[in-house]
DNA sequence: TGTACATCAGTGAACGCGCGTTCACTGATGTAC
DNA sequence: TGTACATCAGTGAACGCGCGTTCACTGATGTAC
C-alpha cells in the first residue's frame, strides 16, 4: 500500500489544507484526528503519525498556511488599489459580511482568537511572527504619517478588525451582525 | 449526607462561580466537570447533576454570571468618573495589563471570543443579550453626539477593546503585548 | 534493463485515558401529625 | 415540642464513548547491483 513520494507530499497537504479549515471553523480542542484524516481523503487515522509527530505539531503548520493565505490575500487585495484606497480596502474586505461567514476559510485571528493563547509555544511563535507580519502590510499602506505612527494605527486596526469580526460572528441577528462590521470599519476608517 | 437548603444554594454558587473562572482560563472544551466539582468544594463529580440538567446549562449561567460581573466592574467605574473622563477610563481600564493578566475574572468577550460562537442557543442569547448592555454602557457615556451616533461609536469601542485585548494575550512578548493595549486604547480615544 | 531486497504510506485494530452522564446508596434535613 | 417518615445533597463507582497515540501488517514504491 506504499504511495509514492509525490503521492505522499500532496496527501501530507492535504491533512494540513483540511486541519486548518476545520481548525477555524469547529475549534482546535473539538476536532478530533479521525475527522481531519477522513476530511483529507484517508479511511482511517493510524497513518496520521507517518506524516506529523503529534497533533500540536499539525496545529502549528496548519495555523502557519492559514496565517500565509490570508497575507496572500490581503497582499493581493493592496497590490490592485490605488494607494488612497488600500487602507479602505482592507478594512471593508476583512469586515465583510461575506468574510464573517466563510469561517473555514477566515483569518486565524478572528476564527481562533481566543483559542490561541492556549496553544503551545511553537504555534504561538508562528501566531506572533503572523501578527507582526499582518501589522506591518497595514502599516505599509498607510501613508500619510510616519512608520512609527502607521504601525501604532495599523496595531489598533486589526485589534478592532478582530474584535469586530468574532463580536458580529457571536450574534444570530444578521442585522445587527451586519452593523457591528458596518459601525466597526466607519470607525477604523472615519473615527 | 444531605444538605440544608441554605448550604445547598450557597454549593450552587460555588459551582458556577468556579465554572465562570475555569471556562474564562482554559476555555470550555477544556474544562471538565470533575476540575469545576474539586474548585467548588465538592469530592466527586457525581452531585452535579443534583443542581444542572447538563455542561451547557452550566456554561449558559456561568457566562451570564461573568457578564454580570464586568457589567457591575464597568457601572462602578463609570459612576465614580465625571462625565468627561468616563469613556476614557473604561477604555484604558479595559485594555490595562492588569486586566489582560486576570484571564480568570475577565470579560467573556475577551477571554472567550472564538469561542462563543460555538456554544449552544441558549449559551447564545445570553450572550447577545449581555453585548447589547455593553455597548449601550459605553454609549451611554458618551454625551458629545447623538444616541444613535454614540451607539454606532460605542460598538466599535467594544470591537477593538475585545480584539485588543484578545490580541495582547496570544503575544508572549510583554513589551509588544503592552503597546498592543496602549496603541488600541490610544486609537480608540485620540483617533 | 532486470532482479532481489528494503522501505514505508496507509490500514485496521487496539491501547489507556478522561469525558459527560447515570445510578444505588448514605444519612442529615425537612415535613406532617 | 416530639416522633416517624419522606426527601434529597453529596458520595463513589460505573456506563458508553471518543480522544490521541501505538503497533503489527500489507503490498506498492524505491534502491542496489
Amino acid at each position: 500500500m506504499r504511495k509514492s513520494r509525490q503521492e505522499t507530499e500532496v496527501t501530507r497537504k492535504h491533512i494540513v489544507q483540511s486541519a486548518s479549515e476545520a481548525f477555524r471553523k469547529n475549534g482546535i480542542a473539538e476536532t478530533g484526528l479521525k475527522d481531519l484524516m477522513q476530511g483529507a481523503g484517508l479511511a482511517t487515522q493510524g497513518g496520521f503519525y507517518k506524516h506529523f509527530g503529534s497533533k500540536e505539531q499539525l496545529v502549528t503548520e496548519a495555523i502557519s498556511l492559514s496565517i500565509a493565505e490570508i497575507m496572500e490575500r490581503m497582499e493581493t487585495s493592496v497590490a490592485g488599489a490605488s494607494p488612497g484606497e488600500a487602507v479602505e480596502r482592507l478594512v471593508t474586505t476583512y469586515l465583510s459580511p461575506i468574510r464573517r461567514d466563510r469561517v473555514s476559510d477566515a483569518c486565524p485571528f478572528s476564527a481562533l482568537g481566543s483559542e490561541l493563547r492556549r496553544t503551545d509555544a511553537a504555534t504561538r511563535e508562528v501566531t506572533a511572527a503572523g501578527l507582526k507580519d499582518f501589522i506591518a502590510l497595514i502599516a505599509k499602506v498607510i501613508k500619510d504619517v510616519p512608520p512609527k505612527v502607521a504601525r501604532k494605527r495599523a496595531t489598533a486596526i486589526v485589534s478592532a478588525m478582530v474584535g469586530g469580526v468574532i463580536l458580529s460572528r457571536i450574534v444570530d441577528d444578521s442585522s445587527w451582525s451586519d452593523s457591528i462590521l458596518k459601525d466597526t470599519s466607519e470607525f477604523i476608517l472615519r473615527g
